[in-house]
DNA sequence: CTCGTGGCCTTACGCCGTAAGTCTGGCGGC
DNA sequence: GCCGCCAGACTTACGGCGTAAGGCCACGAG
């Protein structure tokens, strides 16, 4: 199934991606990915020296896909970037996320990515404490808002008029009259889209954190003044 | 092992969630859950579907211990509440977060709780749109707060110095400057907890939310006084 | 020509989820 | 008191899983 010449780790890697961007992590499994590979199952093993490990290279992989926030650049447009990015490559791959909470080991594309935030952060005037909490909160809103659009029930392309329709009639109005009002009167209505759900809440976000910089860089240049 | 009488469905749901707790979700298998119980792997389905039904089960449970706002009370303060039980929870069951991604038709639990989180927004006068945006902003940030905790090397119990050093040693300081930096002057300090970021945030997204309710709530006023 | 050696394959083991079928103890109806 | 039912438990079996252990073979260096 694969062109040619010997296996390498990165073959192993992105094949696997592939596999379980078509058919689900479930599916992927050391036999199958070998089977697509054109290879034995145990061959995979002189490449990556377990299945975890599979994993965590996978995960890395898709690391690697975001949009590094360059420094010297204005810091709010390349974090909103960034998170685009990410939110587009973790929907692409929706096994992701879910990888994410079991790997406690993170890659060097994952690694070198999180410098970059930094650095661009801190290259804006952020101080390091700053840094860390914009770095959390950003990080935890692209990761919290890919983790539910991944497990709403319809997919971006879908039609939802009929799925409204069964999650309507399933869900008891006089029970979750608040839930049922929400679905009716916005989900379910033509034109909702969740992801318009992230930059609301992105811009809300940068807002806040350059609300934030702005009092630190006041404090600075007062105890400069005053000095 | 269990104390006696038939089996029941939320017997086995608690016992897989304490078995996941203590030896991880990967240990958790339908034979080793019913060796727990005292029982043979496949009496279990009589009382769930599947091993995806007991995963789903569990998911919800889950959903079951966060704080329910309530309608009627300081709608910050019930959101803050709800975060923290939130946040604890999904500590106290690691296996929960990355189990959500995968689980696409949320259980009764999750529905009730969703339903009090929008009816508590909505009484404190929140527009359906607006609620809508709270509630997802609230949900990403718990969940990809809990997502980055659980995916921390260190537990909050550990002695993080020798964690610190074996990773300020792994981290080379001239191709990860930033990270290193923050690690050495922030993270890896005593004191340190990445549970508090989490409150910064909150309070970042609680402020910024009540802008956006003081912003409607005068359009509304206006617009009734200049009728 | 020899001899590692790197890259792949073969075999085998103990787990897994679960389909299908079997046994049994207690209970409602007579 | 007896019978028949059947929910709830047990037994067996299948195909697939991750991977330990070892074998085979082409090729490049000496």
């Amino acid at each position: 199934m694969r062109p040619t010449g010997p296996l390498t780790r990165d073959d192993i890697v992105t094949t696997a991606m592939g596999l379980a961007d078509r058919h689900g992590l479930a599916k992927l499994s050391m036999r199958s990915l070998a089977r697509e590979l054109g290879v034995e199952a145990m061959s995979l093993y002189h490449h990556v020296a377990h299945k975890e490990a599979l994993l965590d290279g996978m995960v890395d992989h898709v690391f690697s896909e975001f949009h590094a926030p360059r420094p010297g650049h204005a810091w709010a447009d390349e974090m909103r970037r960034r998170a685009v990015t990410a939110r587009e490559s973790l929907l692409r791959h929706p096994w992701a996320i879910g990888l994410m909470d079991s790997r406690t080991s993170p890659g060097e594309a994952t690694l070198r990515h999180h410098d970059a935030v930094i650095g661009c952060l801190r290259a804006a005037g952020f101080s390091v404490e700053l840094a860390a909490h914009a770095f959390a909160l950003l990080d935890a809103h692209v990761y919290g808002h890919a983790l539910q659009e991944v497990a709403l029930p319809f997919e971006p392309g879908d039609d939802i008029a009929p799925i409204a329709e069964a999650m309507l009639a399933s869900m008891p109005t006089d029970t979750l009259p608040h839930l049922a009002e929400m679905a009716r009167e916005h989900i379910y209505r033509p034109g909702y889209t969740f992801g318009a759900e992230m930059t609301w809440g992105l811009e809300l976000l940068l807002a806040g954190l350059a609300d934030r910089l702005a009092d630190r860089l006041a404090d600075e240049s007062d105890d400069l003044g005053g000095s």
